[in-house]
DNA sequence: TGTTGTCTGTACGGTAGCTGACAGAGCAAT
DNA sequence: ATTGCTCTGTCAGCTACCGTACAGACAACA
């Protein structure tokens, strides 16, 4: 609005900032590549550095005292991995993994976190940021207590998608089922009846969004809540 | 550690504060009382007003479209109700409810704000509460989506006197079950189950604590990685 | 071309929790 | 004492999902 932003780079946050802001901060990002499966944070583990991804898709997962893992976060192209190191410790209790490959600018977190103690724009941004990221936490909770696994499934892959800007998503169901907090058989069944209806089609790890509109309807409303909030937070109309 | 704290207040962000900073934020203070039901904001509402609970107790509702509610969020003495809005609009999308009454300290959110975009520590204390929140409200989407309502309901039950101070909690099975998102049966078949096993008592809207230890061993993990990080990030030894 | 590992479909008994409903028990007001 | 209201216990049928397991299908590699 009052000042031009920059329209470069794939990333929102980035792309959301002004010119100035954008050059200032342009010398300390480094384009990396992030490979499936690699494990940028580990729970309890340290915070040196954050990630602004451009295409890829990295989730914050929550590991159970048994093991088992559920999904907490989902961050892409529209946000910043490691918000929470700005707010206290460098530490983090997520696990975070990459989930689907591409490219990342990443920074140290000590040049973000003096940029953000700042204020001024950049701070702006990053906290309206994470008020959205609180949202979708939130809406997850509230999710995982009431919805079904067929519901969430479908909410979970539109999410990605957006992220993403792909309807291809190559994910395996187990890698899926831990993500829910659910059995693998569980989200067989439930992708084959997506499938069924002709809403995606899936093969082998291979997983494509075929109708997008039908998968947006069958979804719990919990998709569009999420995104209504990132579009009032963070879309192009929002004030800052 | 390298100034005075000042003990006065039983609301554990407000002691935190330094005893300048805590005299310069009293003249906009007051000090309500917050019965129980009322609602602080509804969904979609205005924030104009951010609130130090006593010990009262203030649950974060998220509002299903099916009319189905569940709590992404419990503030005490422990924290201050309003912090979203600190981060971009003014707007809360939780009905934010008063669970037990008790009183609050309460403050217009535009002195609030002012003071924190002043940077400083009132800002880095509310960035450390905000991140204590989240790991609360993620801690949450997992549990919902793996434990049991036995073990979500002691979970709670404990969050619960730790932000009272009191082993007497006033709260029916309905209410409860609108917290935890799901049936009043199923909260009555577990809260027998505790009191059977002598855990808690039980009589009409009244539950008594009798046996925390023990409670705390059957509830599960989520309690403890909760507090253990609002201590870590709030508590008497948090590195400012 | 065969072998091996990964990914998926499915099956079966078991259980937690849902849906909906009814009855009893404590408390308050009249 | 009676009425009315709120809170709790329980029940019966039902569904979703768990826990575990096995076998088939595909892909990569030798």
């Amino acid at each position: 609005m009052e000042v031009s932003t920059n329209p470069q780079s794939q990333n929102s946050l980035l792309a959301a900032l002004s010119n100035s802001a954008y050059r200032s901060l342009l010398p300390s990002l480094t384009e990396v590549s992030l490979p499936h499966g690699e494990i940028l944070y580990d729970p309890g583990g340290p915070i040196d550095h954050v990630y602004f991804p451009l295409n890829s898709l990295v989730s914050l997962v929550t590991i159970m005292q048994t093991g088992a893992s559920v999904e907490v976060g989902l961050v892409g192209s529209d946000g910043m991995v490691g918000i929470a190191a700005l707010m206290g410790e460098p530490i983090s209790l997520d696990q975070v993994i990459v989930q689907i490959a591409d490219g990342a600018m990443k920074a140290k977190l000590s040049v973000i976190k003096d940029l953000f103690l700042r204020g001024g724009e950049f701070q702006d941004l990053l906290l309206r940021y994470t008020r959205a990221h609180l949202r979708q936490v939130a809406q997850t909770a509230a999710c995982n207590a009431t919805h079904s696994v067929e519901e969430r499934l479908a909410r979970w892959l539109l999410m990605c998608r957006e992220r993403v800007h792909s309807e291809q998503l190559a994910l395996t169901q187990e890698f899926i089922a831990d993500m829910l907090g659910t059995r693998r058989a569980t989200v067989s069944a439930a992708a084959s009846a997506l499938q069924t209806e002709g809403l995606i089609q899936y093969h082998r790890g291979h997983i494509r969004i075929v109708d997008q509109k039908s998968l947006e309807e069958f979804a719990c409303e919990c998709y569009e809540v999420v995104r209504t909030e990132f579009e009032r937070l963070l879309g192009p109309n929002a004030r800052s």
